[in-house]
DNA sequence: GATCATAGTCGTCTGCTTGACGATAAACAG
DNA sequence: CTGTTTATCGTCAAGCAGACGACTATGATC
């Protein structure tokens, strides 16, 4: 069968940001109001076209940095300081997913340490940290006027649900966990991240004993820190490993 | 902003398959070989456009339909014979990843039990299993004339890798592995599974006690068969679980 | 400045899982 | 009948995880 333009609808390619971080021993997402319609006004996952000439990567890349200031953490470059974790989550073609057209969106998850507040892209858009139980919680009993209380726009409920349990398996067998802390972090702080990624209490015994036992997972600087309050404590970076054996688990149920 | 259909490029968005198979104690995948330009001659992975009003994961299910006669696997309905697993595994858009235009292909992977022979779709194009090792091991030194030696099409060489390697991992963790089995089937296929897959050997013994103690893993069926020789084997079903916990564990190095 | 609260760090003990491997069982081939 | 093959059960030691006691070093409070 010969080359045939014809032969193949054409698709509106968009990337759409599950953006993670860690506030106040929660897990929150990163959320912007739509101004226009479909769905004006409601709240919405971060996310835009596709250039002609632009991987998907580099457009998710752009997005990041277009909302948040962030730029996507380059595992071979150098340690920079507000370097996010960035991803490929999933891809959603519905094709009643926009009323508008037919749209397939490449969702990307990224993960960032806590920033001192959402930051507004060229526009005026509104844009907040959520926890996610809030963002996801909203599907049902929406009636108010609270536009807070809203569900999510388009798919993005599904999309934020997926992005936040591809999190939560992940930081199980690798150490993208620290993408959540500062450059130079704690043992503590590392467990309160895992405390509010997964909704658990961790034993801080078992913990400590854990992480600074997995070769490569911590790398200690030397300094430490009083900012938690109570006995000084000991300042590590990310190792080297990506992958962590054994992974760290998970309580039950 | 206001709707503008001309503020987005359009893209062609296609489907490719990953079909992972098991034969005489090989990861195996299946090609077929290209009909028309570019890379007219060559092998690449199954695949094709998707419809105008059909869903991603549709398209995946009508594709592998067409290439092998498969249908993807419901886990709500009822066990087929003829049922393979079929998961979204990732999306490839980089601008000049196809030559005579911007196409954006979101992979998705399958896994099917050894089937009696590859089945043509409705043309007549050359369809083949070929071992994992040498479809990926075609990258350098590609000179002769033998066709079953040139890398794989496009980028489909990183598609297949991907796969596997998704394939190898999620083996670990979840019951996946009974996807390449027969309804009905021993202990020791299941473990000649895993040792094709990761490529290793493992201890009969301990493989024996691993699986069966894994609450929800496997369901005895009653019968027996001799058909590896030796000793009577017992035969049993997928069971329930999904999840592994504690997982299998990949032996290192 | 004594006391308390808070957080961090080190140990101990017990039970479970794993890996190595011996032993037995049930089929078939010669 | 004997050897070969595959399946299955058991044993043992090492290692890891969960429960939890004990001690340390700060700041806050009286």
């Amino acid at each position: 069968m010969p080359y045939d333009p014809s032969a193949f609808p054409p698709f509106a390619v968009t990337v759409d940001l599950v953006v993670l971080t860690v506030r106040r021993h929660a897990l929150c997402a990163l959320a912007v109001r739509r101004g226009e319609p479909p769905y004006q006004g409601r709240w919405a996952l971060p996310g835009g076209f596709v250039r002609g000439d632009e991987d998907l990567s580099t457009a998710a890349a752009r997005e990041l940095a277009e909302e948040t200031g962030l730029h996507a953490h380059d595992p071979a470059g150098p340690l920079l300081p507000n370097a996010a974790h960035l991803e490929q989550l999933a891809t959603y073609g519905d094709p009643k997913r926009d009323p508008r057209m037919r749209v397939v969106s490449v969702a990307h998850l990224a993960l960032a340490p806590d920033l001192p507040a959402p930051r507004a892209g060229g526009d005026a858009r509104s844009v907040r940290w959520a926890p996610v139980e809030d963002l996801l919680d909203q599907e049902v009993g929406y009636a108010r006027e609270d536009e807070q209380a809203a569900p999510l726009a388009f798919d993005h409920a599904r999309i934020l649900a997926d992005g936040v349990e591809r999190a939560r398996s992940k930081i199980e067998y690798s150490s993208l966990a620290t993408a959540f802390c500062p450059q130079e972090f704690t043992v503590g702080e590392l467990r309160r991240v895992y405390e509010a990624v997964w909704g658990v209490a961790l034993d801080p015994r078992n913990f400590h004993r854990k992480v600074t036992g997995t070769p490569g997972f911590l790398v200690p600087t030397g300094g430490t820190t009083t900012r938690q309050g109570g006995r000084p404590a000991q300042l590590f970076r990310a190792g080297g490993a990506t992958l962590l054996n054994p992974p760290m688990l998970r309580p039950e149920a």
